[in-house]
DNA sequence: CGTCCCGTTGAGGCGGTTCAAAGTGCGTGG
DNA sequence: CCACGCACTTTGAACCGCCTCAACGGGACG
């Protein structure tokens, strides 16, 4: 899911199924980047750790694509409950698929920058050019199948499940964005991952302290994971292996 | 939901933002019948219930409307689970999205007749007209949206919250197709709804005990729904009222 | 040094699942 | 036309995974 709708890579499409696919990704990368002759050449801002980058409800001026840093995408529900839908690493744009206004929070968890593609030359080139349309059809179909999966995980999946999940997603995130893939920094909080994953911070602490235990990963900080033992990892996340 | 990708109605786009939504539906009909003039004149064809109209993984020969009936859309996980994604009704496309390969299963759940829309021709529009992508690309949009509000539903809201915003749904579904809204058959069984919901067929049921138990609603026969306190119904379906 | 935020750990309770069995409606064949 | 089988639904009892509430620990920052 990382690269997903409200944080979608349109032009490699590498939509990555989300963090639980268990099955193939739905597709691969295609050619033809419509957004960067011409369209990805906006102007570069830097936002600070807790520093939003839009509202919801804001009215949509730009989309963006992550540079540096890291994203979280989220909304309020009317309870006053979060929904974390999503994380954005560098390559990834938000902010795709809101029209109007913004329809979640995007929010940096560490110092971002970001590129800024005005929503008016965006529309420009769609209503000229058919391709990008479909580009970003298919982009938000992608996703959508990614969210799909996301709703599979949530409600059938134990706690275990979905942090091995999670974690094995950002390991592959990182290797793709050419980093470590057994060694990395989470840039984001237990309350993220909880609100992402439908648990408590409680929940996420305890698995991830099991995982520990268990010697399939190791928290020098709490931050900071090492994965020791992917294999038995991925058979965690693919669960009935408890 | 019901209106959604998978089964969306592009037209009028009134994507009922999902079965839970606590928010305002992200957006309202709107004009400019791209398809109709000219795509939407496919062929009939006519599946009983239980028959399936596509299956995951089927190349994509077409997109449907249906005109008459109900289609459950689900996906087989890999641990056999069925994931349920949405109802279709009458109005509703479905099977969009799907690029070359369809990403779920369609099946009748009554006797329903589908107009067949070559995916050709759409593909064809698409290439000339800029604005059959752009339309495409909101419809996703908004199904997404939907998704994430049921993605909230199901990992947040008690069992009991989500059956009776499934009905309620239902109810204005039924509503807006000129139907009675506080009387009527549900075109699916409890498995469907169970896996939809993110619950067992054991606790929807006595979920739906409990509610005609509490004079909230009526259950004649087992799919004869009549609702007989609309106003408690909502109450319940918002939570924190248990 | 105190405060705040975040993460960890523990104890207890509960909602929903699991397993089991009985009830209901309907189509089919004798 | 009734008897049977089958699919679906309902109900009960017991269990359990996660949540809730609560307390404590540690690092960052003023």
């Amino acid at each position: 899911m990382l690269a997903t709708a409200y944080a979608a890579d349109v032009e490699t499409a590498h939509a990555d199924t989300g963090y639980f696919g268990t099955r193939d990704a739905p597709s691969r990368p295609q050619p033809l980047d419509l957004l960067t002759k011409g369209l990805l050449d906006g102007p570069l801002r830097t936002f600070e750790a807790k520093e939003h980058i839009f509202r919801e409800g804001d009215t949509v001026s730009h989309v963006y694509q992550v540079e540096i840093g890291h994203v979280c995408i989220y909304r309020m529900m009317s309870d006053g409950r979060r929904q974390v839908i999503d994380f954005a690493y560098p390559g990834d744009m938000i902010a795709l698929g809101a029209i109007a206004e913004h329809t979640a929070n995007g929010v940096a968890t560490t110092r971002t920058r970001v590129r800024c593609l005005s929503i008016a030359s965006l529309q420009h080139v769609m209503k000229t050019d058919a391709r990008l349309g479909v580009k970003l059809y298919e982009a938000m179909s992608r996703e959508l199948l990614a969210t799909r999966e996301m709703l599979f995980t949530v409600t059938q999946r134990t706690a275990m499940e979905r942090v091995a999940s999670f974690l094995l997603a950002l390991s592959r995130r990182n290797e793709r964005n050419g980093e470590n893939a057994d060694e990395f920094v989470l840039p984001m909080t237990r309350s993220d991952i909880a609100d992402f994953l439908g648990l408590t911070i409680e929940t996420v602490s305890r698995t991830f302290t099991k995982l520990r235990g268990d010697g399939l990963i190791d928290l020098a900080q709490s931050v900071l994971v090492t994965i020791v033992d992917s294999e038995r990892l991925v058979e965690l996340s693919e669960g009935r292996t408890n």
